[in-house]
RNA sequence: GGACCGGUAGUUCAGCUGGUUAGAAUGCCGGCCUGUCACGCCGGAGGUCGCGGGUUCGAGCCCCGUCCGGUCCGCCA
């Protein structure tokens, strides 16, 4: 049907006779002449009618938005005066000798038309027509493009692509598991996974050796602009690899990644242990384009009520912290009331802060409502340990730890991002040395990734102190967003029923949960580890979009519905009578 | 579960302190136009102001409820 694609035409095809299929972009109709914008997947070209070929040229005048046709016509180089430079076939334009009309269209609920944004929901219910943009069109090629890539790089280096099941076992831990009930086991339930992690760690007890998937997960959680209920991971598994190795591998297989598709050469990933991250960043995730950083200030505040900073009463786990916006003294007081509520959001009672106007003027050169409660000496310190210069402002913290670091985290890159200071560019870094354990709010253990990663201490330590415990996990961190994580797991039967008693989990239930995995570590499972990707995430990034939705052809909005297909639907009485389940009150159907 | 923003023509939006017949741009329809490229010019059609209730002489606007979309907190081992 089709001899070229529509972007592809330039200069060397000129003379050529070409078939062309696609859609009307736009016509511009002159009465003596008419020009089709004639747009595919590929791009887009002039095609110009003229009263010459009667037949096709009052056909060209029907014709209307996203109607779809064939044309037949010759390439040929544009008059002088009439390129177009903004066009990457501007130099030429098809002469339409025929035009075959293969499909009308209503007039199209999104205009292609790079200057108007329609909203969200119109482009979700209408997501054929809205793939169809040249945007979005070019961000699905370029999400194909990288997984193929990605598959190359995996395949060269001995990995094998292997599938695991969909329909798998409700995990009780973790995210909420989306429940598929079974016909044959009445009151029985799959559940859909939320990784592969369990099968891949099987696979590697069952010799694979190198495994990887580009797997659909699935978590029954509340969205955001960058989650979404089902979801993509690069899924990767190897054995007898160490830490180093692993994180080796897949650091080069993203620098290759992005050396490919954007020709940026991402260096040599620095690292950051856990504990360093949250003391300097307030985050597990820093944003290292961002050059502000946190201090430390417990010790000179020991004198100073933690009322003067809206804080609670000092108790063990507290931190006092300042964070020192560079150039910071020019903001309003609306701008700090602002950023006051804004910390709010993070459980953060309230924002003190200290204008830094002249470091040599003593309390003078401190414009701050909290300055008075500050002695000389410790003005002084304060100054010279956040190395606060004339034109910053101090951001104080003091609070729950917790409270301090995602209050003055967040604040960092929101502050950042409205002064224009993010440099420009990709960093990426390790986030390793994590904990083992952290301390739910009910005062029970829970794991920081997940409880088959491997500790780097032994049973005895893991027992007698597992809140000190570090694990052999690391995280992939680009510009503030977690690109992925994994870890080395543990591969010892002992070892995991020892994880599974400081999780609170009992022997039997353990057995009864995850006897399959204990079973395979006990035959001969080797040491092993990997890392997952989300595949998502990485696109958004790379391709500079602010949404995950923005990348995925067919997303849910943030009620986890489809507005293409309407799902969630309702289903008929018999199918659930199969499934033996029953609703309890029938909330009204739509219509 | 919670906070906040939004919902008015096919689309993107405006609509003041509650007051006559709800506007603009674009798209759409008709006419004119032989070099445009967001073509231009002339004319026209197009509205359940998300939905339900309330206050009022009078509601797009105020109040209550509800649905939908979005951002965030909680949640996401």
């Amino acid at each position: 049907m089709r001899s070229h694609y529509c972007g592809e035409l330039n200069k060397t095809h000129a003379g050529k006779d070409v078939v062309l299929c696609g859609w009307v972009h736009r016509r511009r109709d002159h009465g003596g002449v008419i020009f089709l914008d004639l747009r595919d997947r590929d791009g887009i070209s002039q095609v110009v009618f003229d009263p010459d070929s009667q037949e096709s040229f009052k056909r060209a005048e029907t014709v209307r938005s996203e109607y779809v046709v064939q044309v037949t016509g010759r390439v040929r180089l544009r008059p002088a005066g009439t390129v177009n430079l903004d066009m990457s076939t501007g130099d030429i334009e098809v002469l339409g000798l025929r035009l075959e009309i293969l499909n009308a269209s209503l007039t199209p609920p999104i205009q292609m038309d790079e200057h108007v944004d329609v909203g969200e929901d119109i482009r979700l219910r209408y997501r054929y027509i809205d793939l169809r943009r040249p945007e979005m069109a070019a961000r699905l090629r370029f999400r194909s493009k990288v997984c193929n890539t990605v598959r190359n790089f995996l395949d060269q280096n001995g990995f094998l692509d292997i599938e695991t099941p969909l329909l798998t076992r409700a995990t009780p831990e973790g995210a909420r598991d989306y429940l598929v009930p079974s016909r044959t086991h009445p009151g029985r339930f799959f559940a859909l996974p939320q990784s592969p992690q369990l099968f891949k760690q099987i696979l590697m007890a069952a010799g694979m050796d190198r495994y990887y998937q580009i797997a659909k997960c699935f978590r029954d959680e509340d969205l955001r602009a960058d989650r979404q209920p089902e979801f993509t991971q690069i899924d990767i598994e190897t054995s007898f690899m160490n830490e180093e190795q692993i994180m080796a591998i897949n650091e080069a297989m993203i620098r290759h990644v992005f050396k490919t598709h954007l020709d940026v050469d991402l260096g040599e990933f620095p690292r950051l242990t856990h504990a360093e991250a949250m003391r300097r960043y307030g985050s597990d995730k820093p944003d290292l384009r961002i050059d502000l950083e946190l201090t430390d200030i417990a010790d000179l505040m020991q004198d100073v009520d933690f009322k003067v900073f809206s804080g609670p009463a000092r108790d063990s786990e507290s931190r006092v912290a300042v964070l020192n916006v560079k150039g910071g003294a020019k903001l309003s007081r609306k701008e700090i009331d602002d950023y006051t509520s804004f910390v709010a959001i993070y459980g953060a009672k309230g924002l003190a802060w200290i204008k830094v106007n002249d470091v040599q003027a003593g309390a003078e050169g401190l414009q701050s409502p909290i300055v008075k409660f500050l002695s000389a000496p410790v003005r002084q310190q304060l100054l010279e340990r956040t190395k606060a210069e004339n034109g910053d402002i101090l951001f104080f913290g003091a609070d729950k730890s917790k409270v301090v670091n995602e209050a003055l985290g967040a604040l960092r890159l929101r502050v950042a991002h409205d002064l224009g200071i993010v440099r420009p560019g990709w960093a990426p870094l390790w986030v390793v040395d994590f904990p083992m354990f952290e301390k739910a709010s009910d005062g029970s253990l829970s794991p920081l990734h997940h409880p088959f990663t491997a500790p780097a201490c032994d049973e005895k330590e893991l027992e007698i102190a597992p809140l000190a415990a570090l694990s052999r996990a690391y995280d992939m961190v680009l510009n503030g967003t977690e690109l992925g994580g994994g870890s080395v797991r543990i591969n010892r039967p002992e070892m995991q029923q020892r994880v599974f008693q400081v999780l609170g989990i009992g022997e039997a239930e353990a057995r009864e949960k995850f006897g399959f995995l204990l079973d395979a570590l006990s035959y001969g499972c080797p040491p092993h580890g990997g890392l997952a990707f989300g595949l998502d995430r990485l696109i958004m990034l790379m391709t500079g979009s602010t949404s995950i939705r923005e990348v995925i052809a067919f997303p849910k909005t943030q009620s986890a519905a489809c507005l293409l297909t309407d799902a969630p639907g309702p289903v008929s009485a018999l199918q659930l009578k199969e499934l033996n389940i029953r609703i309890r009150e029938r909330p009204d159907e739509k219509s």
